[in-house]
RNA sequence: GGCGGCGUAGCUCAGGUGGUAGAGCAAACGGCUCAUAUCCGUUCGGUCGGGGGUUCAAGUCCCUCCGCCGCUACCA
């Protein structure tokens, strides 16, 4: 008796839009789900958005409506993108539902009741013009690390600083700006710690037995080693799972403990009998699809929560964790717009299918993978068309056309043959189970290459006439050969796969019908399989969808933006001192022109003495977030070149240009008066080097009162 | 600087527990014509990032250096 299978890929939030390289989780156990029902096991793969949490509130906050509102409209953008990938979920569900706040309290509880949740008060801003507690981001005041003004609560975005709200000097609510208090409030704390021995006797034994992966396991092992501790599970919040306990009211749960949850709530809403799923791991195996970046949440956090209830439950069986999937020469990045979104695949007109063959011809199976568009183009062309779908249309057409569509009758199967392909598809069988998916299709692959060789060897087209019965027989087998390759890519190619079928008036492919050889009475005359993708097609892709380009672009008018976002001033060194706490710092005083007092910190200890400095004029990024360099306030910093292996860091002298006198750019001679504050991060994006002594930005030499400013040691090198 | 990952043929990638380097594509040549100028065969191609060590034997283990990516820091 077979198990039942159950299936997760990650839940994706709600309200990103997925792209290729998310797109890999909820593809990969797709094929998976496809080939446990062929195989014929009974099966139910799940799904859904996880939509609650701090995100999401902000987010329709911003926009004025509903969270609820906000997810379903996220909802409807990721179902839409699934199903035009043909994802056969049995559900695809999300966490904001009764469901979930069902099973996610009565995890809780369970917890709570066996000792495994602890509470601890702590001091929190408190808004009394909303009545609420602020979460962390709602809190905004000025950065102690750095004073920067805007400064949020979890984090200054200036200094990158991860903070306590109760830290910010001045703080106030992002909500309505009033002047939070310090309040009192509890939250709870899961015992990971406590659990711990549970978890390690679990995972000793699931980890063999499921084969997790050396890379997963190193993982969680390193996690477990410098990490485990008790985590605060509760905020205070309103978009989330109430925490059902009167001394909580108002709260809820911190979205990483209830999203794995979810999984099991969906299932609820899917089925009503969703406890024979989740809770029969006698007969049931969890698989579930992740990245890479999210293992210790299957494999610690998520396993800890219901080991801790006491209680049984089917628990992770085989973890297949996929690495990225990087783009052209860089990564996908949703919040640069880089790469292919789900919705920019659709309107390619390049079919659901052939991305799904890419993607799983390529899959980051062991180490991270790229998308490019060249290879798209040559593996879609070479293996998809060229050897599988060739083997299908040239053995068809070939039967339909000397046959008249009716199945070649010969002098019976070749023996040799049927052993190879036997061997083959068990093996292929055998990845399918351990889910090594690209494997098992590049196996596909090579089986369909032998049933290339195999046709060209008989010579059908010279046989036909001479030795009619053993090219039926041959032909036969391959007819046969082809119907087998629909079955074990039909979890990859749901699509063409059925095409396949029809032309071989099969109703229903199933894994067992393979290496048989009766069922098939007639070949209908195939139509092509897919469309080659040409040069031009892939070229206008490849500009579409480019981030290069953009870069070229932004690069070409560099010392425009440059102009308009970066200030540079002179200032007089006034004094200069060692940094007390750092081995590679000054701190210096200046004068910026302005009177007022400035102090920046520079790593040039071991490059300048500092009587080398003091009394001398220097370029000053003059609107840099201030920063807080090893306890030392730096407001700005001083321009300096540097050569390749920086052997020599030369800081930018200048003489006879008075404190306060702005840098400007040759050809745009404009001052920048309300400059923005940037971050370093920023600065240095906008690249600024020595060439031939000069120094510029883009092509544009900088200059101090209409003379270039020129280096004397450093005649080719980065500037910062 | 620290932690982690990576570096295998022109390209994209495979290579549990160490035992004479692999696939596909690209390139060159030849063959075939049933098939979407497709298919089949042959050849070419790598001192497995550099160096050192352990071993009878290392792409595979150890050390070190170099380069790239991610996180991070007294980067600037």
């Amino acid at each position: 008796m077979k198990k039942r299978r159950l299936i997760t890929s990650a839940l994706p939030y709600v309200n990103n839009i997925p792209h290729l390289g998310n797109l890999i989780q909820v593809l990969s156990a797709d094929v998976f789900a496809r080939y446990c029902r062929l195989a014929g096991y009974e099966t139910l793969y799940i799904c859904g958005t996880d939509e609650y949490g701090t995100a999401t509130e902000t987010k329709a906050r911003e926009e004025g409506i509903t969270p609820k509102e906000l997810c379903t409209r996220y909802y409807t953008i990721h179902k839409d993108i699934y199903d035009w990938f043909n994802i056969s979920f049995d559900k695809f569900g999300r966490t904001s539902t009764d469901e979930q706040t069902e099973i996610v309290q009565s995890i809780f509880l369970k917890l709570y009741e066996n000792g495994y949740i602890n509470e601890q008060e702590i001091e929190q801003l408190y808004s009394e013009e909303s009545d609420m507690f602020l979460a962390d981001r709602y809190v905004r005041g000025t950065c102690p690390h750095c004073g920067y003004t805007e400064a949020r609560g979890d984090q200054c975005e200036n200094c990158g600083k991860v903070l306590d709200p109760s830290d910010l000097v001045d703080p106030r609510s992002a909500l309505d700006n009033s002047r939070p208090v310090m309040r009192k409030t509890r939250h709870l704390y899961i015992n990971l710690p406590a659990i711990l021995p549970k978890l390690e006797a679990w995972m000793k034994e699931a980890s063999v037995s499921g084969r997790w992966a050396h890379n997963a396991l190193q993982m969680t092992h390193s996690w477990i080693r410098d990490g485990l501790k008790e985590r605060s599970i509760t905020r205070d919040l309103k978009w989330g799972i109430p925490v059902p306990l009167e001394a909580f009211a108002g709260k809820v749960f911190y979205v990483w403990f209830d999203a794995p949850i979810g999984y099991i709530s969906i299932t609820a809403t899917h089925t009503s009998d969703w406890e024979s799923w989740w809770r029969n791991p006698d007969n049931v195996e969890l698989f579930q699809f992740i990245g890479k970046d999210n293992i210790p949440f299957h494999t610690v956090i998520f396993p800890s929560s219901l080991l801790g209830t006491h209680e049984q439950w089917t628990m992770l069986h085989h973890m297949s964790s996929t690495e990225y999937l990087n783009y052209e020469s860089g990564k996908f990045s949703k919040s640069m717009g880089i790469g292919v979104f789900g919705n920019d695949a659709q309107e390619t007109g390049i079919p659901a299918d052939v991305w799904r063959f890419y993607m799983f011809y390529n899959r980051p199976e062991t180490s991270d993978a790229v998308f490019t568009w060249d290879d798209f183009q040559e593996k879609t062309n070479g293996e998809l068309i060229g050897n599988l779908s060739n083997l299908v249309n040239r053995t068809l057409t070939f039967v339909s056309r000397y046959y008249e569509g009716s199945m070649p009758q010969g002098a019976g199967s070749n023996p040799t043959f049927w052993a190879e392909v036997a061997e083959r598809e068990a093996k292929i069988t055998e990845f399918f189970e351990w889910a090594q998916l690209r494997s098992a299709f590049r196996a596909v692959f090579a089986l369909s290459s032998l049933g290339n060789r195999h046709f060209q060897a008989g010579e059908p087209w010279k046989t036909r006439e001479t030795d009619p019965d053993a090219t039926a027989a041959l032909l036969a087998d391959l007819v046969y050969l082809v119907r087998d390759i629909a079955i074990l890519i039909e979890p990859f190619l749901p699509e063409t796969a059925r095409r396949i079928a029809v032309f071989l008036g099969i109703e229903e492919l199933t894994w067992s019908m393979l290496g048989t050889s009766e069922g098939i009475t007639a070949v209908g005359r195939p139509e092509v399989l897919f469309r080659k993708l040409e040069d031009g097609q892939i070229k206008d892709l490849r500009e579409r969808f480019s981030g290069s380009q953009a870069d070229r672009a932004a690069a070409a008018k560099m010392d425009e933006t440059f102009a308009s976002s970066v200030r540079l001033v002179a200032a007089r060194i006034t004094d200069v001192k060692r940094h007390e706490k750092a081995d590679k710092l000054f701190v210096e005083q200046i004068d910026d022109g302005s009177g007022a007092e400035r102090q920046i910190v520079s790593g040039l200890v071991g490059f300048y003495e500092p009587e080398e400095l003091v009394g001398k004029t220097v370029i000053v990024v003059d609107n840099l977030k201030p920063a807080k360099l090893r306890g030392e306030l730096s407001q700005g910093m001083l321009l300096a070149a540097e050569n390749e292996d920086r052997s020599i860091v030369e800081v930018l002298f200048l003489n006879d240009v008075e404190p306060g006198t702005q840098i400007l750019l040759e050809g745009i001679d404009r001052t920048l008066e309300d400059p923005p504050v940037i971050d370093v991060d920023t600065f240095f994006s906008i690249p600024i080097e020595a060439r031939q002594s000069v120094v510029r930005v883009a092509d544009r030499p900088l200059t101090a009162n209409g003379r270039q400013i020129t280096t004397e040691r450093v005649a080719d090198g980065s500037v910062g």
